[in-house]
RNA sequence: GUGAUUGUAGCUCAGUUGGUUAGAGCGCCAGGUUGUGGCCCUGGAGGUCGGGGGUUCGAGUCCCCUCAUUCACCCCA
């Protein structure tokens, strides 16, 4: 054994597990494609500015979950991302992309890193999936975003889903909303904990979805934010919520739906799933119009998206086992070298086989045939093909099939013949 | 950052009030089959019992420290 691990909250993806992340993400891109929203990849990092500007300096995620460093000391500080949309919003501004397509539907897969403690469905260095609509904000858009990430829970067939769904309103109706909640809360302040004293002064509505029972006590008796929303805010909401329900999709209102970054605005969403243990959020997202203003665009883009942890959709597939077997495929054809000094001659002739597209294994390691063939049961192959000294000179070499033990003494071109045509066929199975 | 939890073979785990060379199942390797896998049988390799210190005639077992794990708080994906 290494005397080197992993690092804290990190973890590694060997090829059995790799088998069922390629099931889903697969399912992932081809919805994409169904929804028309384009892959993109950004860096894993950026510059600190850019996170603190938009997620929000008072952030937990700010205030202590970023790992930051200065590459030189000097140099500008970087922060490993850790959520997407900042630098996709960054990207897209950065290579004004709105000047040749005023909307922009983009969605990724990618690792993204926060210093917080580890445990069951929380790592440092997660992944999550999401799609980021840049460019347009009506109701439609909103559904739109949040049907796709619908719709791909159910086509992994997750169950036990709950869809909780706020409007935080304008900015307007926040600036409003926060003062009234100031001044309700004030009089409490001293009942207040440690996070909802800091919260108080910069960022109040946080205190609303605090999991603490004696703040959730004292905010029952608070002004309702859906109570402030203008007109504005209140029309669109009903219109977001409507196409939800023309498209049968189950949610729930929840006034109290506040989320952790600062810039959304309007609709805020969240997925929890029974299946996930203390860390049930599976998702969430909502629409963020002033973004792209706070990044320094001349003007505002209107936009939506959604992010959705892949380790904890794989935890709640798994305990609802919709996962695939976790075995990689097997070779078409596992070549049995009987005698090693023949070796090379198989080894030629597995090149041939790969030529023809066919999917081939020889053994590396020198084994006896006996392991050989051990080792080709194990990994799966389809079939195995001797070749030793009587098959080289006779041109005849036995293909074995290994689930149905039937074999049968082929010349080179009828093996490769054969075998192109089951790899055919494999390839044409769904 | 706080609180608990667990560290024994590659994996899952036994290991009695402290007592000889630390075990099992699975996996791996080899043989039973002179060129044929799976099932079966036989054998083998593999452990500084997380690390360090202490108590003791003697520590996997008790004490202290440390590292790591896991779970929860917090927060979120």
């Amino acid at each position: 054994m290494s005397s080197y691990q992993v690092v804290k909250g990190a973890r590694d993806i060997f090829p059995d597990e790799m088998v069922q992340w390629n099931y889903v993400e697969e399912v992932i891109c081809r919805l994409a494609g169904v929804f028309g929203f384009n892959e993109i990849r950004t860096p894993v990092f950026e510059y600190t500015e850019l996170f603190q500007r938009s997620i929000g300096a008072s952030t937990d995620i700010v205030g202590k979950e970023m790992f930051t460093f200065c590459p030189d000391g000097s140099e500008r500080s970087i922060t490993l991302r850790p959520e997407m949309t900042a630098g996709v919003m960054r990207a897209v501004l950065q290579k004004n992309l709105f000047a040749s397509a005023p909307v922009q539907k983009l969605y990724y897969i990618s690792e993204l890193f926060r210093k917080e403690r580890p445990q069951a469905g929380r790592q440092r260095q997660f992944t999550q999936f999401g799609a980021e609509l840049l460019g347009a904000s009506s109701p439609a858009a909103v559904a739109e975003v949040i049907m796709f990430m619908m719709q791909v829970f159910g086509e992994l067939g997750l169950d036990g889903l709950r869809l909780r769904i706020n409007s935080l309103g304008s900015a307007d109706d926040r600036r409003r909303y926060r003062e009234e909640l100031r001044s309700y809360l004030a009089p409490h302040y001293g009942m207040l904990d440690q996070a909802s004293r800091e919260r108080f002064e910069k960022n109040p509505l946080r205190i609303l979805d605090s999991k603490n029972p004696d703040m959730q006590e004292i905010v029952s008796g608070a002004p309702k934010l859906h109570e402030h929303l203008g007109d504005e805010a209140r029309r669109d909401f009903d219109q977001v919520l409507g196409y939800l329900a023309g498209r049968g999709i189950d949610f729930s209102i929840d006034h109290l739906l506040v989320r952790g970054l600062d810039y959304y605005s309007y609709t805020a969403f969240e997925v929890s799933c029974t299946a996930l243990g203390a860390q049930d959020a599976l998702g969430g997202g909502g629409r963020y119009d002033s973004l792209a203003l706070e990044l320094g665009s001349p003007k505002e883009v209107p936009a939506a998206g959604f992010a959705v942890g892949m380790e904890r959709l794989l935890i709640a597939m798994q305990k609802q086992r919709l996962l695939p077997e976790a075995v990689p495929p097997g070779p078409e054809v596992f070549i049995i070298v009987p005698q090693q000094e023949f070796f090379d001659h198989a080894f030629d002739i597995a090149a041939r086989l790969r030529s023809a597209g066919i999917g081939t294994t020889i053994d590396l390691a020198g084994r006896s045939m006996k392991a050989q063939l051990r080792e080709a049961n194990r990994m799966r192959a389809a079939s195995a093909l001797f070749v030793g000294g009587d098959e080289l000179a006779s041109g005849l070499f036995p293909l074995k099939d290994l689930a149905s033990s039937a074999q049968e003494a082929l010349s080179l071109d009828a093996v490769i013949g054969r075998l192109r045509h089951a790899s055919i066929i494999k390839t044409r199975q769904p």
